[in-house]
DNA sequence: CTAAATGATACCATGCTAGTATCATTTTGT
DNA sequence: ACAAAATGATACTAGCATGGTATCATTTAG
């Protein structure tokens, strides 16, 4: 039962440390070397960021990436959602009627619920909120 | 995203229908007439719950299942358990910090804290409580 | 013109999910 | 006694998602 998955986790601490840095470009080589994420894998994360519009990029010697808006306008939300696709606890299960018998699903409804609250606190907590 | 599993989905299903039948065995074969779920598979899902106690089985023709106590004391957290392992919405993840200059990660506790939430609903939803 | 960076993309190992398949055992009914 | 009907135990499998690796192409600074 996993709500993020580790490319989503790299991506947040990706970004923290870039949020750190404040202004430049931060190649992947520098981001390795802080967080000891293997480097092809986080190449690969910093490219979809990168298509996703969460950060910007720059080609050519002396490149790197640069987030493309403030820290704290980059939620987790955003960011399972990239990695992850919709956030829902849900998930195509329940779909049908538990019984057949049954008109709706009532399980469904709670967990519904339940996953509404988990996407709305999700949704608060952003890249700027956890750099203290 | 997924809170629960197709195992734990169709154990809440044929518990459903026990609890409704009130008393005497059920057969897997009139749950499958049921609830249309691949017989092999639900005698597996059955068999599990026999062995962790949530229902108890009775051999040879004429035999079956029956629920091994009250609907409503059967939650919905049991059956994840059983089938998925602990609820937690961590799992594994972010166990270090998420820069190695952070002592404690504050994206751990943030999710940690949801993930109590969730915990707790869940227990709150009993198969007794989903019988209308 | 070369070194240093990203862009695009294809590939791969492992584990989990969602099952299937079989044989052994127990129990009821005749 | 024996057959039929049920569960018990267990092994196997296909497909997909996760967590990566590997390569070649392209861009840019100096």
């Amino acid at each position: 039962m996993k709500l993020v998955t580790r490319d989503t986790d790299y991506a947040v601490r990706a970004l923290c440390c870039m949020a750190e840095k404040k202004e430049g470009v931060v190649s992947v080589g520098e981001l390795v070397k802080e967080l000891k994420i293997p480097r092809p894998f986080l190449r690969k994360i910093l490219q979809t960021l990168g298509r996703a519009g969460i950060v910007n990029s720059y080609k050519g010697s002396g490149g790197g990436f640069k987030l493309a808006r403030p820290a704290d306008k980059i939620r987790i939300t955003d960011l399972i959602t990239i990695f992850q696709g919709r956030v829902e606890l849900n998930d195509c299960l329940f779909k049908k009627a538990i019984c057949p018998n049954r008109a709706v699903c009532p399980l469904k409804k709670r967990i519904d619920n339940i996953g509404k609250h988990v996407e709305s606190e999700l949704s608060l907590i952003t890249i700027g909120s956890l750099l203290k």
